[in-house]
DNA sequence: CGTCTATTTGAATGTACTCAAAAGCGGTGG
DNA sequence: CCACCGCTTTTGAGTACATTCAAATAGACG
């Protein structure tokens, strides 16, 4: 079996079980797509047809705003899922871009396979229950995180949460994700003198 | 059937539908608890048990910072789901305490009961997935709101959101949930002179 | 009523932003 | 392979949004 294949279903069986013909049911509903850096899975206002499981390299989902600033909502590395969930189940269009970060592949499901799957092989309801459970957690910690800590505390604890990506994203990128402008985050990481 | 019974069964049957067995077998899952204003369900600290319905008043979850300062995670008015959910998934000692803002009621379940009743009913699974997915777009929005809009922004949007909510809390609550200092939301309140 | 908490108001302060310009860096084409 | 272009990062000065601290006032509850 391909690599991208596996690694997706590493990903399930953590959850749920297959048996084999499950396995190539569930595989057969994917499309494999490669992105180039910088290349865009979705533009802010398509509809988003459908999500992402990324084996390779790394998207981003962001939102601009009427300043014309962006703020990311989220990076998915390889391992990771990604989509506009309001455009996806609400069938309307996005507010959110997703494009890649670098050279990327992922998986690509549509919505309609996805109410397929879920009909066929209802466990995976459960699987997707799961996954949603602990993304909730994570932006829930994050919200709070942007409630009570300062920009510098917020860095802090980007590194602690994200160690490889913070190696690999451009400062700009990172800015954008903890909610700092670039200059700001730049004047910090230069004066590390700082106490409290 | 009672009222709360009743009130948690057409919440349940916007995403499924259940037999008359299904449906007594559900509702002796729940436990009827009352919550005078201001009493507790869940300290910080504790493990959370299980996940709460409301069926009258409203409560509300939060954490205390460092500095002693409040932050308001999710109010939960009637037909609200409220937990903490990393605690409750994750067995360990929850960073968020959870009390009713008003005299409320709710139906409680444990997190034993819950595995049973997906075990019994697995179509629960499809129920709950649905949840999950809303209240994840929420706190999506809710975190590039905090990213992208100043604090009037942030309130004019909180009053779009929960016109009801805004009526009954005190501001100060308003205040620890759109992430101001009280302070500053009483001057902002008192100063409507702003354009732009 | 009296107490406790929430709200208001003011002055001083701080964190983070804006605007501007220079410097660094990477990729691409000649 | 080098030069150039565009984008990111740095730096600085001025500013703004929001906080802190303090004190007065108003409201709610028993």
């Amino acid at each position: 079996m391909e690599k991208h294949h596996e690694l997706l279903l590493q990903h399930v069986q953590r959850n749920i079980s297959l048996d084999p013909g499950e396995e190539t049911f569930f595989l057969g509903l994917f499309q494999l797509k490669k992105l180039k850096a910088r290349q865009f899975l979705y533009y802010e206002g398509e509809l988003h047809k459908g999500q992402a499981f990324v084996t390779s390299g790394c998207l981003r989902s962001y939102a601009t705003d009427q300043n014309g600033f962006e703020h990311i909502l989220q990076f998915a590395p390889k391992g990771w899922w990604i989509t506009d969930m309001q455009s996806l189940t609400g069938q309307q269009p996005g507010k959110l871009s997703i494009d890649a970060v670098e050279a990327s592949e992922l998986l690509f499901i549509s919505r309609a396979d996805m109410e397929l799957l879920y009909e066929r092989i209802p466990r995976f309801e459960r699987h997707f229950r799961l996954l949603l459970e602990r993304s909730l957690i994570t932006y829930q910690n994050r919200l709070l995180d942007n409630l009570s800590l300062t920009a510098r505390e917020r860095y802090a604890s980007f590194c602690r949460r994200y160690p490889s990506l913070i190696q690999s994203l451009p400062q700009k990128q990172v800015a954008a994700y903890i909610g700092v402008t670039p200059e700001f985050l730049s004047k910090m990481l230069n004066q590390p003198r700082h106490q409290k």
